[in-house]
Formats: C-alpha cells, structure tokens, sequence
DNA sequence: GACTGCGATTCGTCTATGTCGAATATCTGC
DNA sequence: GCAGATATTCGACATAGACGAATCGCAGTC
C-alpha cells in the first residue's frame, strides 16, 4: 500500500463523511501535519478529485469523481443489461424498482427506476443501503458467505425500530432467503417503506447483483403479480448474462 | 504535485477512456516499469477505487467512485435547489431538461430530468457534453472568460456536419447569447437533437450552472411557453441561491 | 500433456521523493 | 484595526516508494 495513496483515499473518505472540511481538519483527522495533508489535497484538486470552496478556505469532492462513476456505470454488465427490463419493471408494477451490488459490508444501488407515477422522486442510483436492513442487502448477504460472516460480526444497527437487530434471527432470516430466492423487509430501513428483492445471477451462476421494487408498508399487502413480475425480470437479466439456472443454487458462490 | 497520486490520477482517467486495462497496458501508458503500476493499481484497489476483473488479470473503475460522486452531487447547492424546479419543469413542457457545470473545458451534467412520457430514456447525469456544441455549453461560454479563451484556443471539433466548428462563428453566437440570455443549439451534437438552455446565477451574481431542455430538432419548432417556463425556472432556481439579479450581467464574472 | 511465452506479481536495493517543521501569507472574528 | 487561527510556502533530511530482476501463473500451441 503506498502511503500517499492510502491517505489521499482517505481524504476522499473524510469528505464523503463530512461535505467540508479545512486542512487543519484533515490534519487532526489524520494526524498528520497540515503541511502534508496540503500537498495531498493540492494534489488531489489539481485533477478535480477535490475542489477548494469559492470564498472558503475548505474543500469538497471534485466534479472528476461523477465523470469516473459514470463510467464505472457503463462498465458494468449487469446495469447495461437491466435497464430495460428495471424500466419495463416500474412501469407494469407502478413502483420504484432498484439494483444494487455488494460493497464493503453495505449494498451500493447501480440503478434506480422511480415510480412512474410522475411525483418527485429523490435519485437514487449512487446511494448505499444498510446489507441487513434492506431487501436487496439481505439477498447478498443470503449468497455470499464471506459477506454475510463479516456483517454478522459487528452489531446490527437498529435504524427504525423495527429493524432485525438480532444477529441469530438474521441468520434465519436469510436460510428462508435462499430457500425462497426472495428476501422482503418491513420499514426496516425507513418507515412507511417496504421493499422485496430476488438475486441476479452472473455467467458462472454465482449472486452478482439483487433486484428489488420498494412500495407503501405493510409488506403482507404486496401483490403476487408484481412478485411474478419482479421474478421474471430477474431471471430474465440473469438468462441474457449467461446463467446457467435461476434461482441460483444457494451456496454456488466460488 | 506528489508523484504518485498524479499517477494514480492517471490510471483513474485511462480508465475513463479505455473501461478495462492490464498493469502492462497502464505501464506502456504511462512509460513506467510494470512493477511500479502494480503497487499505484493495488493500492487504489484497497480502496475501492478500481477492481481486478473476475477471471481477468484486467482492471476497471470501482464502486468507491460511485458513492463518492453521490456525495459530490449532495455538496452541489445549485442541484439540491433545482431539483424540484427541474421536475416542474419536465412535466410542465414534456421535455427532458438538465443542470450543466463547466469542467475544465466541457460540460457536465449534474441533473437530468426525463421526458414524463414514460419511455425508455438513458440517464444523463454525470455524462460530459462538449461545449461549443450544446446549449448548456454555449451559456457557460457565454459567460465565463477563461473557458471561452481556452476552448477557443483549439480547434472544434465536428460531431454532426451541422455543429459550429469557426471559432469566430461561434464567438459572435455568444455574443447574442450573452445579449438573450439564452443558447440554442440545433443538431450540433447528436442528429435530430435540439436544446436551449439560459444562465443560473448564484450568490455572487455569476453564473454557475446551466439549465436547459432538449426536444426533437429543428429549433425552430420550440414553443414560447416552453421558453418562459425555462427561464422561469432558471430564474426562481438563481433567486432561490441569493443571486442579486436574472439575467445575470455579462462580465460579471471576477 | 508438456512446452513456450506473455503478463502479473513479489522482493530487495538505492535514491529520488515526499514528509515534516518552521516561517510566511491570508483570512475571520472581535 | 488587532489578535488568533488557518492556509500556504520553502528547504533539509530521512524514509517511503520506484525500479530491475527474478518468480509465479496462466493460455495457447505443438
């Protein structure tokens, strides 16, 4: 790991915490003179990374960073070939329909599909959703079992109340998962919210992505018509990216 | 400027152009010994920044960019007060509209609102337009010294057969620009395309961003009430950031 | 199924690079 | 207008990281 790199990362990771901050910030932050983190950040700016306020003397994210995460976006497989079937998706259901892959312990959603029912929808695509309190983080977390032991480590942060906290039912959670290639959660996140999602599966049969739709709590008053619909796209993005079956096996995970 | 990071940088924008390079690809790039590739490429893999390919020895762009640049947008005072207006905006007029800002020499978009007419629409946020060749850009231009003298400073390049490509041509447009208050802009960077697009102000009274819609060309065709409600929009838009006046005074950039 | 060649990866040495502390400039609040 | 804080510049020194050579691992070929 190269030093500087490593802190320039984590200069990024500041700043994806706290919007704005001073070098003086960054120095006490990372314990290192304000001198140091100056030529870090110096540098960083020069290529857009980070850009210095107009009249302040902080800095915040640089406008290269949505340049390099739009084509990240592009990059990747599975979105390209979801777009069509998400849209198709949101507009038979009338609800908001996501896609997310795993990142770190969190669930990092690639795109989003709003509700077509023209109100005004936050975006979405770029957000990061708690693995154990989301539909689409409990799939991953179902099929992969390095991620699933890591956020099973830490305590479980109870986010409405109605949050699973409890590691143990968690891990129940997630058999019932796997058996069902369905997982659903209950304003579990946010309340007034409940979503349901089933797994993607890659060219070598393995869990690469979650497909969800999110719509008004209770979950009980979900319809067996878009569950067969969200089914069906699922299957069909997994079928047009070389799977071999869907659901996939649990457990196909290398 | 600390060596490594503006390799490091380096690799990131290879990246952008070619989506996936091997470490002896980055160091023929770059005209460094593999071995001094692999440390900048692991190191920035540890954060996230790029990922190793499945099965390849190839590496990509990573997720980290991803929720970097969600945090980026969030920091955008000028995008978190359009995006309602935005979205008035599009059911409003039936067109798609977006938010632009200058990036070294082009345009990127940090706001795109689709067409409400429920078809298939790729999403424009964070792609990057040329500015001599949009509406969005020409505004910027119009208003921005610098940007103008550096564009201008090499030659334009033809997308389309009909995109203006004389810098002088192009000078005297946004002179009128500046004079309306407006930009047009007809098939000049993808066929069967049109937009126009007018200044945002921020508190300072310059221009900080671009608002504009885009329909099927000719540009003749646009409607009135589509231009009003875009300056509308615009102008509550820089009211709402504290601007002092709309339209913004030419030159009134420090 | 062994061979060959390319590319990624590892390791140890040396020095160029980036870190640090002090000094200076710039801004903010009183 | 002053005092305190914060950003920025500069030069010397030490170490972090760049480089070259050697190794490992994989794909294609005979």
């Amino acid at each position: 790991m190269i030093q500087s790199i490593d802190r320039a990362a984590r200069i990024l990771s500041l700043l994806q915490g706290a919007r704005r901050l001073g070098i003086s910030e960054f120095a006490v932050a990372l314990d290192l003179p304000p001198s140091t983190v100056h030529g870090l950040v110096k540098s960083l700016q020069e290529h857009g990374l980070v850009i210095q306020e107009a009249r302040g003397s902080r800095y915040a994210l640089g406008p290269a960073l949505l340049t390099l995460s739009s084509v990240y976006l592009d990059t990747l497989d599975v979105r390209a070939r979801s777009l069509r079937r998400m849209h198709d998706l949101s507009h038979r259901t009338g609800l908001a329909c996501r896609l997310g892959v795993a990142h770190n312990t969190d669930v990092l959603v690639i795109h989003h599909d709003r509700r077509p029912d023209g109100t005004e929808q936050m975006p979405e695509t770029g957000i990061t959703l708690p693995a154990h309190a989301s539909a689409l983080g409990k799939v991953l977390l179902a099929y992969d079992d390095d991620i699933r032991t890591e956020v099973l480590a830490h305590p479980l942060a109870d986010l409405t109340g109605d949050t699973v906290t409890d590691t143990a039912a968690l891990q129940e959670q997630l058999i019932v998962v796997r058996d069902g290639a369905l997982a659903t959660e209950n304003e579990e996140a946010v309340i007034g919210d409940a979503s349901v999602a089933v797994p993607v599966a890659g060219e070598d049969g393995t869990v690469i992505a979650a497909l969800g739709v999110v719509f008004p709590a209770p979950a009980s008053e979900l319809d067996a018509a878009v569950l067969k619909e969200l089914r069906d796209a699922a299957q069909a993005i997994s079928r047009d990216l070389g799977a071999p079956s869907w659901p996939p096996r649990a457990g196909a995970a290398v």
